[in-house]
DNA sequence: ACCTTCGGGAACATTT
DNA sequence: TAAATGTTCCCGAAGG
């Protein structure tokens, strides 16, 4: 009994975590790991509120509930100071390259996948941050095709993934809001709602977003304001 | 002129 | 079944 309610509390917190980080999700496979886990990060305690998430019965991974989870986990001051003590690196390696398995499992998006592979020094050669904290990279044009062709690798396309289709699809994601185009060659840029989804460590110390007098309707405003500011990207 | 990059329409496929 | 999320193909324009 009491095992089965850590458990449930330890799958609660790890899920909150890596659903704040990026790719798919996979519970570790024996206990052990799950009281290490929540020994060092005695904060997290498998209690969904905690940072705006739904139960899993109720979640959707369209872009409102997205964007309405991030707006809540940025009011939850106690959350956001936990996580001052965990690197974006940690999170990311948290669930990088994991998949889970069984309940709820679903598909990596490609925004997920450009953040993985920024946070791949292995990557470096493809991809690049332009400016982190802005959520803006590059594609490096001599091997961008790797990238590109990884990533058709891991959807398992019919046929070989290209610079173009990818391209195609992160038009797609121009018109959603998700990512906006910086006027330079081969350079995106991870909306502000992404980004605290991939990598809420980005944010901490923003009083922007996660001060304690924001209002929870600002973050759109400050979203639209933050996006329109993406032609100033002349001076790269 | 050529190549690369960009932008979008449209049909189609897969997953949730 | 419908919606979401790409994927594939195509065409034309812009810029170096």
């Amino acid at each position: 009994m009491e095992q089965d309610k850590l458990r449930e509390a330890f799958e609660d917190a790890f899920e909150v975590l890596t659903q704040h980080s990026v790719g798919e999700l996979q519970y570790p496979p024996d206990h052990k790991n799950h009281m290490a886990f929540l020994n060092r990060y005695p904060h997290i305690r498998g209690n969904y509120s905690c940072c705006g998430m739904l139960p899993p019965e109720e979640r959707s991974y369209n872009w409102r509930s997205l964007t309405n989870g991030s707006a809540n986990f940025c009011r939850e001051e106690s959350f956001h100071q936990s996580l001052q003590s965990i690197t974006g690196n940690q999170l990311v390696q948290t669930s990088l390259f994991q998949q889970k398995g069984g309940k709820g499992r679903r598909k990596l998006r490609l925004f997920e996948y450009l953040f993985e592979s920024l946070c791949n020094s292995e990557m470096e050669s493809c991809i690049q941050w332009v400016d982190k904290t802005k959520g803006v990279f590059q594609y490096i044009s001599k091997n961008k095709e790797k990238l590109t062709e990884l990533w058709g690798q891991r959807k398992g396309n019919r046929k070989p993934m290209t610079y173009q289709k990818m391209a195609r699809a992160l038009r797609n994601y121009v018109r959603t809001g998700e990512i906006t185009k910086i006027r330079r060659k081969l350079t995106y840029q991870f909306s502000e709602a992404v980004l605290q989804r991939l990598s809420p460590s980005h944010f901490l110390g923003k009083d922007l977003f996660c001060s304690q007098y924001g209002q929870p309707d600002q973050e759109y405003l400050s979203l639209n304001h933050w996006n329109a500011n993406y032609y100033g990207y002349g001076s790269y």
